[in-house]
DNA sequence: AATATATATGTTACCGGTAACAGTTATCGA
DNA sequence: TCGATAACTGTTACCGGTAACATATATATT
């Protein structure tokens, strides 16, 4: 048998609505009564029935966290980055933090939009956010309040913390070019994330700014993945004029690019100078360590949550657009 | 305005019941009628009141995942392997993850009993449980679904998803010993884990195997935490009997002891082997590669959920009790 | 003392579904 | 052709809270 505020109500002679004004501290109540009806609740051992509460009250205190599906979801140091920075100030606000894993594929079923509408939370976080997302223009529209990581638009009127992806590619070649290279390659993330292009946007405005050439040989696509970066980067190793120096739209598939050098018997940074993006974890510890462009990955997470409650709450409007710094972090790989 | 099952009762001129059978698959409907109010909830754009769902049928297809508090929680590389294969299974099934973080102080709000109790989740899955956890027996008691991950207890008749933390530790230390040390010493976790003191017993099982004294000058604390492991250290260091080898409880702790080792200019595995215990993900690449007794963190993850949804189902009944092995992983610094 | 105001409590209605049971009609077997 | 069974649909009640408004009493104000 479940205890509920109607039980305590009964107990302590009044009604349901004072119980749930102690409950609460909404509304006044005589600290006699106050007293004797927290006592019953001991009592009685009542938790209340948070559902319940959700239902009446038109709020959940839970943020949706949407994440593409893909296994192993917290070993990308990227998400668990972004997840540390969100679920601390969640924690700070009490709000609790759901997981919602969704497919690309166009299911109508499983979509985000069905979880906006779910009643399940009083806001959504939408991480890795594809550019021609479907579902992306009625969730604007629809007024729920969201906040898009790392997702920049300059058109639309979207709710986005990002940080300064062109500006961050615009450093890592500047400094190769300052180490001396002149044959500097590139390789791509997924172009259809707004990251991606923008990095890739930041590399043809320094070889421009210094007049390089912008070479489609020096360019390859990875994937935002390692393994793709492994196995893609032979053709960067084996061309005639081989890059001296090698910039990569993140971390992982710097470390997949360098992997692939040492299988060349190459060095880096000497024969290969690689530099990554993101500054995820590990970059520090392999070897050799890498070389990167940090971009504030924790306070991305908690810069979005604080925005998507001011959103809540009504503190602040649409649209939210934010920008975080990136800065270069020299170590050994280039 | 919001669309309910109500709205598109009235249009389809059928009862709220026939629509919610459509809606669940449940009890049959014509095929015609069923079409009907199919067609007619996309045309109104109908998303269901997942609260109101729930506070009906008393199911939310949501698991809360209980983690102490701390800062950066994703950051722990333990935390993020035992999520990626709870959040594995909770696709498969369609189960959403929320996350609960709490003290251990001894509020009585904000204990994970009033989350068992809130109706918002059908099972909890509980990390890093100390072992005198004061909410424990009750939680036990009250019949709510739940597994501890990493808890072993002989003798209550607790749910666990356990690693053979003592036959783990007895590895190390006997590779330890078949590599010719003799001098072996012990960083202990957090004395108030269940892990931290059977990875002791293993210790010392080992030891008394071997006919080696067990010391306390060779045994310090470093509570499962980088800095703390690096700072007490350094009393092993200074020894005028210095070990020649240090299992660690935990990885973390071997990094931070390889760390004051270099600061002592002794080299590791030459004039100190270190071993640890987990296997995260940086171990791989730290300098030396850590040798490590391996857990599967990812596997008792999936574990533990598939145990967990088994328990709500009734398909299977408490007590669940399983251990997962543990295998030496050798790299460079042992 | 009359009125305004604050404090304390109660009443009513509703949030949006589903469970359990009850009919009604259609189908089937003997 | 009748009764049994299956297929389909409806009725009623309830899940456990809170919002909004109403009322009653106590206190302050002039």
């Amino acid at each position: 048998m479940n205890i509920t505020i109607a039980d305590i109500a009964k107990k302590a002679r009044v009604s349901r609505m004072t119980v749930s004004r102690v409950l609460n501290n909404s509304g006044p109540v005589a600290s006699d009564t106050a007293k004797k009806i927290k006592s019953i609740m001991k009592e009685l051992n009542y938790h209340p029935n948070l559902i319940a509460r959700s239902l009446s009250s038109k709020r959940t205190m839970t943020i949706g966290v949407v994440i593409p599906k893909t296994e192993k979801l917290f070993l990308d140091n990227y998400i668990a980055q972004i997840l540390s920075g969100v679920t601390d100030i969640a924690q700070k606000n009490n709000y609790r933090i759901t997981l919602i894993p969704v497919n690309h594929s166009n299911e109508i079923e499983g979509n985000y939009l069905t979880y906006a509408r779910s009643k399940l939370f009083d806001g959504l976080i939408l991480l890795k956010t594809k550019i021609n997302d479907p579902y992306l223009p009625e969730l604007a529209k629809s007024g729920f309040p969201y906040i898009l990581v790392n997702y920049r638009m300059s058109s639309d009127n979207y709710n986005f913390v990002d940080s300064e992806n062109i500006k961050g590619a615009e450093l890592a070649v500047e400094y190769l070019y300052k180490k001396g290279h002149r044959k500097i390659a590139f390789i791509a993330g997924s172009m259809d994330e707004v990251n991606a292009k923008d990095r890739f946007r930041g590399y043809r405005n320094a070889l421009k700014k210094y007049g390089l050439p912008l070479k489609d040989e020096y360019i390859i696509y990875g994937d935002f993945n390692k393994e793709t970066a492994y196995e893609n980067s032979t053709k960067l190793l084996e061309l005639e004029n081989r890059p001296t120096a090698i910039f990569s739209s993140d971390d992982y598939m710097a470390l997949g690019v360098i992997e692939q050098i040492k299988q060349y018997y190459l060095s880096v940074p000497k024969d290969i100078a690689v530099i990554g993006f993101d500054n995820i974890e590990i970059g520090e510890f392999s070897k050799p360590a890498l070389t990167t462009i940090k971009q504030p990955m924790y306070e991305i997470g908690k810069t979005s949550l604080e925005a998507l409650i001011e959103l809540i709450k009504k503190v602040k409007r649409n649209p939210v657009r934010l920008m975080l710094k990136t800065e270069l972090v020299i170590r050994e790989s280039a």
